[in-house]
DNA sequence: TATATTTACGTAATCGATTGCATTATTAAA
DNA sequence: TTTAATAATGCAATCGATTACGTAAATATA
């Protein structure tokens, strides 16, 4: 076989002008059904398929669609694609993934490889360089070249695309006002993920509440590869924290294990509620109350969204949507109401 | 700017003929440097760069990879991914990524899209399905097409691809010499993937160390959704168990998990090594001896690999390369020939 | 029978870039 | 000054599919 077949081989074979071996295929109402039927015969039999480069050339769509996250060793991010690419593949999209680790300059290059090759749509949730230093002229790229974008989980304001996301300032206010009531007088919150706009309306959630709760808002920046140990053994031991909300699943773990290798105990002497609800939190010895970010919902939406605007369903100007996140209740908090739980 | 600036543009501005803006572009000695240089200034002023499409057209290469794994929520595949991107956008190629799900529909609907596509070439690490009907029919497709496959991880003989794995017999047989080593008398082979060649491998190895040592095989199929909990209760409660090799990041986390849950220690009454090394093993407590896959490495090799296939730098006959796996020393094991380690 | 309609198909342009083969302009050799 | 050689540029075909438009044959209407 070796080569594709084309329109011209099989006019060739049939007799026909290319033209009419086209229309039969598409089912042109001008072509007999006779016709119709000999050509699609010999066209199955040769396993006839368009070639996609011409057929772009014509239709400047490609059916494919530009992902770009920051990383793809995240329990979240994994999620999300799996979500982006299961939408995506039932409504016959393809997805090239790229991953910016971080960088801003990456991500520059990831927009541009994407633009070059014409994708659809452009999925992103930007690099921690990008929203920390606001520097976004490649993100305003490719609607120069009539391609939209959708941004998911981080998003930055000014930017002309379509948003999906949870309410973190409210997912946060959530999770602290839990950690109270359920009896912690002190929470913190650990991050690992700062320069993020997730992290900013975290804190803001979380630092509202807190000072409604007469307590100085305390935040620790967590560096996954080199924990600070010594200011979690120094805020333990001046008994300033009962509670923990964290950002992120490697954090949440992290701070888990160092509580526990401090030889306090969770959820008795510290409780804890971690964002990203994944199987390392589930499987955590105790087992860890975690926020579901609705990670796989949020990278279909965002596909189902980004289709819906490339074929202009959607208003001209963007839209938002803000998804329910949900706190997976598990061992790491002590329940509501219940003064002292047994260790399950 | 909206659309993408043509060669026809260009001429038209320079009031020069296409040709020649295009040999301009690419440097064609034909042509004069002073057209040259302004070629090149407007282009440049313009941000023109080729149409894929109509390159695609005229050279029927994308410098696009497709990608197919079983699944994206597995430590090993991300990793692999992690390595196929990096490698790819390093080397200039796009990445489409699909995920059969460990169905042979989903795998076969990807190869076809692929092939669709025109892509340059097919990574794959076939679904468990592939594997265990031995129906490949799909995957000497692409072959007809002239596209080149790499098969990473698991494998399927009979199938004209250049292969990347490691070697699992050995590294089964390693592990468990490990095990009893350390003084295990009794080890068990836990499987959460079963129906993989990468299995069949493991218990191959497995097999013939413990054999070797009077000890009969015993393996266990772990349904993750479903831990065997009483089998593995009895298992211990007979005294057959003191030593468990597993087969991938999430069985290890819930055997470990099931192994305190009954009351039993890590590694005093029971050790553990697992298959893939990764966040969730190494920061369980007790931390988990593990396998390290050198899964990033299997993605980077499989890129270049198949990008030497793609250049015709490799003979024609399909080539194998075995990756040498490594032993992550951590504390779900007994140090060798220490007889009763302390709980770190 | 002459004209109008319909049916079925072919011609040729188009999408954008590349390239072998003219063709013209310029310079060098005779 | 005429011819030969070289340099610089344009023409036109090509890749494969689509589609507006043109044309021939078949049928319907007057």
């Amino acid at each position: 076989m070796k080569n594709h077949i084309t329109l011209k081989e099989l006019a060739k074979q049939l007799d026909l002008s290319v033209s009419t071996v086209s229309k039969a295929l598409n089912d042109s109402p001008e072509i007999s059904s006779l016709t119709k039927k000999r050509v699609k015969e010999l066209a199955d039999i040769h396993e006839y398929f368009p070639n996609s480069f011409a057929q772009g050339l014509k239709f400047k769509k490609t059916r494919t669609l530009g992902v770009i996250v920051p990383a793809i060793l995240s329990n979240f991010f994994s999620m999300v694609l799996d979500g982006i690419e299961e939408k995506a593949s039932q409504l016959g999209y393809k997805v090239i993934i790229c991953i910016s680790k971080e960088s801003i300059q990456k991500e520059k290059q990831a927009v541009e490889m994407l633009i070059r090759s014409q994708v659809d749509g452009i999925l992103i949730s930007p690099s921690k360089e990008t929203q920390a230093t606001l520097k976004t002229d490649h993100l305003n790229l490719p609607k120069k070249f009539d391609i939209p974008i959708v941004m998911f989980d981080r998003l930055i304001e000014g930017i002309e695309a379509d948003k999906i996301s949870i309410n973190d300032t409210l997912e946060a206010e959530l999770a602290t006002m839990e950690l109270i009531n359920s009896g912690c007088k002190q929470v913190c919150y650990f991050s690992g993920i700062s320069n993020t706009s997730v992290n900013e309306n975290r804190i803001e959630g979380y630092t509202k509440v807190v000072t409604q709760n007469d307590f100085e808002p305390k935040i620790l920046e967590v560096n996954c590869d080199n924990f600070p140990v010594a200011e979690l053994k120094k805020l333990l031991k001046n008994k300033q924290l009962d509670g923990i909300i964290t950002s992120d699943e490697l954090t949440t773990i992290l701070t888990a294990r160092n509580i526990l290798g401090c030889g306090y105990t969770i959820p008795h002497e510290v409780s804890l509620i971690g964002f990203t609800n994944g199987k390392m939190g589930e499987t955590f010895i105790p087992s860890l109350t975690s926020i579901d970010q609705k990670a796989k919902e949020q990278g279909e939406l965002a596909v189902s969204t980004m289709v819906d605007r490339i074929e202009g369903i959607l208003p001209p100007e963007p839209v938002s949507f803000i998804l329910k996140a949900q706190i997976i209740q598990r061992d790491s908090t002590r329940k509501f109401g219940i003064k002292d739980d047994a260790f399950v």
